[in-house]
DNA sequence: ATTGATTTTTGGAATCATTCCAATTTATTT
DNA sequence: AAATAAATTGGAATGATTCCAAAAATCAAT
């Protein structure tokens, strides 16, 4: 559970173009997320991220998952009133709750898609931020493997 | 502050439809929702419904609430970690969060729109809910009055 | 309508994810 | 190394929502 040094340089880049630190708790909760992708909660982070690191706090999981999304680097998902799961930015994507297993998929999103969703808005709306969310059935998964990118490897280069 | 007859009608049968009771609490809530359509949270809806109905209580506007959104005549709004806000369902549309006031604004969707964006979808999902929403600067008012729906009546018919 | 069976309402207590707090530690700057 | 600022920590507090068990209301059948 260590950050690739492009991981690192990223997440370094990031905080400091945001004026925070670059600290050992941030880079652990950042590598615990993109090791297993797999939208998990804050607690599950907890639960996680205490395995390398037994001294890490809840309350710093909570902070630096915070950090992390003000930094764009982590989606917050919210699922009705469920607490909240998160997930590396990998680019634009939507998400599918598969609500007969609980699990959530991401669906990749064309550049092409991001663009024409946000012609919709009337003029004068500037969005900064668009959510795209589908609830359904997910399809069974064929011998144990799901065909989206649930559980995809962090980094495919 | 009351329902109007074509409303009342479309209330029981949805009701009745999913196995539920028409009761003067469910009807007063949905009135409540259709007459100001400006996304209140549960508190909100509590407050407004008591001028007209003192007695009812604050678990009662959470059971309503819930009931008209399995009932799917109203939505649930959630942002981030906020209290959940509702709306009636105007048909298929979206929402804008504008980031300086905290309002939302519905943007309608055509069909079009709605058929499409399931189409990102990989072979085998099937969606049965679809939610969109932007955040982002809304267009300043006009001397007061929004260029869209939020506040609009109830009923255009 | 009265009875009976089932839902719904109600007020208050309980839950639980998240936030807050003040003290300590750590990171950066001088 | 000292000074300054930011981050971490454990525990307490928050607050929207849910749960509960008793009372009231609704519906179906007599």
């Amino acid at each position: 559970m260590k950050l690739l040094p492009i991981d690192k340089r990223e997440l370094e880049e990031a905080l400091i173009q945001n004026g925070m630190r670059a600290t050992r708790q941030r880079e652990h909760v950042y590598a615990v997320l993109l090791s297993q992708r797999d939208h998990p909660t804050a607690d599950e982070v907890y639960a996680r991220a205490k395995t390398d690191m037994p001294s890490i706090s809840l309350a710093t999981v909570y902070n630096c998952l915070e950090t992390l999304v003000e930094c764009d680097l982590v989606k917050r998902l919210n699922y009705e009133r469920e607490p909240s799961r998160f997930c590396p930015n990998d680019g634009d994507h939507a998400h599918f709750l598969d609500e007969q297993s609980g699990r959530v998929f991401d669906i990749s999103l064309s550049e092409d898609f991001v663009r024409d969703v946000t012609s919709v808005l009337p003029d004068g709306f500037e969005a900064k931020k668009v959510k795209l969310s589908f609830t359904g059935y997910a399809p069974k998964s064929r011998n144990g493997q799901n065909p989206v990118e649930e559980n995809a490897p962090a980094r495919k280069d």
